[in-house]
RNA sequence: GGCGGGGUAGCUCAGAUGGUUAGAGCGUUGGAUUCAUAACCCAAAGGUCGGCAGUUCGAUUCUGCUCCCCGCUACCA
């Protein structure tokens, strides 16, 4: 830490297609903005980049549904997810987007000299295109009856009702998203980075970082072992950087090359000295993620660095976890989450409460679970308790008994010993927390501060000693208010708007770390303003409130995945007629080696036996099939699935829950009848 | 299936390069107290550290196998 003089911290860019929820938050902003906070008290040089991250398929897609153009729909989403981190105080020195136009620049410039170098591949494909809207498209662009589950309105990537993984040319009836027509094949090039090439310099990197998180680690080297492939660096789409090269109309950058080079051009768009943040030598780069980008921070950026040459490579990539919310997994589309924007407007004022209650239960080594009941408690036993309590005391006692001004200290006595003995020891500690980004245990060693002036305040009793002794009461309350000005600054970085209470209220104008473990920060004769309460309980009916509401959001998706789907498109009986569909006897049935979700299954079909493969692993146990007569598609074309003809497919009936079963005739029928 | 992460007190999680009584917060119970948002303070109870085997004088910590959860990846004709 000490070799290098200035940091540059960067949080993962978002991807500006939606609101933003507490998932997004305590993966990588929380801790990436309690890490420069503290920096900042340290007077340490960094900068804090983050931005929305603003290309790619899905937001043309969404573009295309709500009739709008991809930057009306970038606009939209940058501003409301800039304003949802700053109404929580998330303190980016920049909060850029790639749409930007020094963003493209950097990009294509970046681009360009890998290009000039000879640093690419280039490769030529064959991808569906579009003739009426004249353009390649992306597997998302293409939708097409499932292979699988026979459902319409598949994508080219992924069948979202049987979860089934696709690629563009396995889809039934493919059409065209933008224009409806039936997409050809058509061949195209682009330029692959080899990834492969660099893979023995990326171990090199990866191995020089033993400091790493193993999370991150551990997905890193899943990647190296497997081999690391040339991967496209760029895509037949509209919407993105352009390739700077002649003759590359309706081609852009990879959103995942364009998008890590974002954190260098929303630098350029923040200082003059933007290249000293991402060249120097004494430059420390640090990306904060979450465990989904871990692949793209480690190998791949890296990757573009080192073949550019320019850039160092980050020092710390500390990603977290996921954050689930009440058990279940955040998802957007299934709208489980608990949204920014709307508990600002639930809990206005409550956004340290919401802070602290992600930190303190961070994804940092494993997967988290954020429940309101958790929220609840640590709000009204921690927030309140502790730390609201012991302010509330201090402040008080000043008000009551010295006309709410700080009264000066004597000599103290063993208790003042003792709590300063207590004190002295949490700066350190705080610090080495902080520096190796465990936030977790750093709010616990910031809220003791606030523990010990309870403990004090009870063993020194000044409301006891007042008639007696008003010096010696008012010496308990000089250090008590010392505590809480200690206190402001220790969770600064945690829960910013309520520390920045406490010092107004203190009349504190400047702060810095340093003022930690020193019991002169605050001198005697200051006015106070009590700030009132800090935080206030939650009620039951709150939370609950906030339950009912996920439990509404789930019934309602239940509901609708009730639904029976729409029907197909008819069809003539003559295609109907060109189906042969049969009854068969499965004599035999394996689990498949190394899958976890196909059966491989014998059928007597009157004529001999066909091997018949089938995904119902996981619905089915293979000896519970045998001797069961099943209904099968006999003239389907072979298929090899992990090495082995498939020939043919079993029919199997899905129920609401997705659960599977047999079609089978209601009476013993002979092997090879027809089924009409 | 392959790879990675994780399985530790009622809950959320730390931790141990193998060695005396395995920790924290919350929760529970008992006590003390009233300056304070029935808050604070003190104390106690509570764990065969996922299971089985091995290495070792000794394993919860190392090795092998196994079960469960999460992620990536292959796979559902």
């Amino acid at each position: 830490m000490s070799d290098f003089s200035r940091t540059t911290v960067t949080a993962a860019l978002i991807y500006a297609n939606g609101p933003i929820h507490i998932g997004h938050l305590a993966g990588c902003y929380l801790p990436a903005d309690i890490y420069v906070r503290y920096l900042r008290l340290q007077k340490k040089d960094v900068i804090f980049v983050s931005g929305t991250d603003e290309h790619g398929v899905p937001i043309t897609i969404k573009a295309a549904k709500e009739g709008k153009t991809p930057q009306q729909v970038v606009d939209y989403y940058y501003k409301e997810i800039k304003d949802s981190f700053e109404q929580f105080g998330i303190s980016f020195d920049i909060y850029g987007r790639t749409s930007d136009r020094v963003h493209h620049e950097v990009s294509q410039e970046f681009f360009l000299k890998l290009y000039k170098e000879g640093k690419f591949v280039e490769e030529v494909t064959e991808q569906f295109y579009d003739e009426e809207a004249k353009q390649f498209l992306a597997d998302r662009y293409i939708t097409g009856d499932c292979p699988s589950c026979k459902q319409p309105g598949a994508y080219g990537d992924q069948c979202e009702k049987c979860g089934t993984t696709l690629s563009p040319t396995e889809l039934v009836n493919p059409k065209s998203a933008l224009s409806g027509s039936k997409p050809v094949l058509k061949p195209t090039k682009n330029w692959f980075l080899p990834l492969d090439q660099w893979q023995p310099e990326l171990e090199k990197y990866i191995a020089s970082h033993l400091e790493w998180k193993s999370n991150v680690t551990g997905q890193v080297k899943s990647w190296l072992q497997e081999g690391l492939k040339p991967r496209a660096m760029t895509r037949d789409l509209n919407w993105g950087v352009p390739i700077p090269l002649p003759d590359t109309e309706g081609k852009v950058l990879y959103v995942w090359f364009d998008a890590p080079i974002g954190y260098v051009s929303m630098t350029k768009q923040l200082t003059p000295e933007w290249e000293t943040y991402w060249k120097a030598k004494d430059s420390r780069i640090v990306h904060f993620i979450g465990k989904d980008n871990i692949v793209f921070h480690c190998l791949i950026f890296p990757a573009m660095c080192m073949a550019h040459g320019g850039y160092q490579l980050a020092d710390q990539v500390p990603a977290n976890e996921f954050m689930n919310l009440e058990g279940d997994k955040i998802s957007t589309s299934r709208n489980w989450a608990v949204w920014l924007h709307e508990y600002l407007v639930d809990f206005p004022g409550k956004q340290d409460v919401l802070r602290y209650a992600l930190t303190a239960s961070s994804p940092e080594t494993k997967d988290a679970d954020f429940t309101w009941a958790d929220f609840q408690t640590k709000n009204n036993s921690e927030l309140v308790a502790i730390l609201g309590n012991f302010v509330n005391r201090a402040f008080v006692l000043i008000d009551k008994n010295f006309n709410s001004v700080v009264p000066p200290k004597l000599e103290g006595t063993g208790l003042e010993a003792d709590l300063m003995a207590a004190v002295v020891d949490i700066p350190a500690k705080l610090e080495a927390a902080l520096e190796n980004y465990k936030f977790r245990d750093a709010l616990v060693l910031a809220m003791e501060i606030a523990r010990l002036g309870n403990k004090y305040l009870a063993e020194a009793e000044p409301w006891k000693i007042m008639k007696e002794d008003t010096a010696k009461a008012g010496t308990v309350l000089n250090y008590a208010v010392q505590l809480v000005a200690q206190a402001s600054i220790a969770l600064e970085p945690f829960i910013p708007f309520s520390a920045h209470k406490l010092r107004s209220a203190l009349g504190m104008t400047s702060f810095e770390w340093s003022s930690l473990g020193n019991f002169e920060v605050i001198s005697a004769g200051t006015a106070l303003q009590n700030p009132g309460l800090l935080f206030e309980k939650i009620e039951d009916e709150e939370v609950q409130k906030q339950v009912d509401k996920l439990t509404q959001t789930k019934a309602q998706m239940e509901l609708a995945s009730k639904s029976v789907p729409a029907l197909k498109e008819t069809v003539a009986f003559d295609d109907f007629a060109k189906m042969d569909i049969r009854i068969g006897e499965i004599v035999a049935a394996e689990k498949m080696e190394k899958s976890k979700k196909l059966l491989k299954l014998q059928v007597n079909d009157g004529f001999v036996t066909r091997t018949i493969l089938s995904g119902i692993a996981e619905h089915f146990a293979p000896e519970d099939l045998v001797g069961k007569q099943v209904t099968f598609l006999a003239n389907l074309a072979p298929r090899k699935m992990m090495g082995i003809e498939s020939e043919g497919m079993i029919l199997m009936a899905e129920d609401a829950d997705g659960s599977l079963a047999l079609v089978q005739p209601n009476k013993q029928i002979w092997n090879g009848g027809t089924v009409n």
